[in-house]
DNA sequence: GTTGAAAGCAGGAGGGT
DNA sequence: ACCCTCCTGCTTTCAAC
């Protein structure tokens, strides 16, 4: 039930609680009910317009491999992570400490970004053809396997 | 103005359009007019709740890099990419052809998924230790640089 | 772009299982 | 604990301007 309720703000954030309550065949008050409790467990964390940056004049979109100095780091998340054009920033395990999603508007743009992140570490820097998918809903099937 | 509206639904994508309107200081029929032709442009191409994994029981993270072997690329997308497990797919540039960013419930979950994904290609994984960032809204600022 | 009226929605109170 | 029905105040939407 919790399940279905995820599923549809997932797909569509601003559905109504009326229109949620008739899809799961509940009233709209224990709706309602259902989805404060899964906000305050923090299960939903919060709601967001999903945008398309190559729609804003943003055509270039690339992931960039850093490996931090780990004397750096500080910094870099200060100086690297919080430029605007970072959508995504994971620390992650292996050589590449650092993985992040930018967005630019020119390949001059991009070189920039690069330059910068090289003051922190060397960096691998990948340019995104398309996306097959994009923030896909978490689901229920996810447990049919271990 | 377009803007400040983005912004604002980047950040609450739930807020309405008479708390939207009072913020950019705007009656509610043209801030709703102005976010309909920005979802018609293309702009907007959605809304989502966003969910936490870790507090569903998926408590790993990670990404995995598949160099795949051309021909294989059709099945890999059908067999691969279409996982539950798969979050976000990103076809780049790059030896490795295909970032995946995938979360599981166990490691012996993520082990069979890259089992997967081995059979079309090499594969390079790492561990998500934590994200400093995770969509972060597009903003103006970004055509600040070239 | 603005206003104003009608329909629909959200959030609370109270009661039933 | 969970759900339902009613009621009040906002929100949305459509019209006219």
């Amino acid at each position: 039930m919790d399940w279905q309720l995820l599923d549809l703000l997932q797909r569509d954030g601003r559905m109504t609680f009326a229109e949620l309550a008739k899809r799961v065949s509940l009233s709209a008050p224990a709706t309602t009910e259902r989805v404060r409790r899964l906000e305050q467990a923090g299960v939903i964390t919060g709601y967001a317009a999903v945008v398309a940056p190559h729609r804003l004049g943003l055509p270039i979109e690339a992931i960039v491999r850093v490996r931090v100095r780990s004397l750096d780091t500080p910094r870099f998340r200060e100086r690297v992570v919080t430029a605007p054009q970072v959508l995504d920033a994971d620390h992650v395990t292996g050589d590449d400490c650092w993985l992040l999603r930018v967005v630019c508007r020119t390949m001059a743009g991009l070189e920039e970004f690069v330059e910068l992140a090289q003051r922190y570490g060397d960096t691998t820097t990948s340019l995104v053809f398309s996306s097959a998918a994009r923030n896909r809903p978490v689901t229920r099937e996810l447990f049919g396997n271990p």
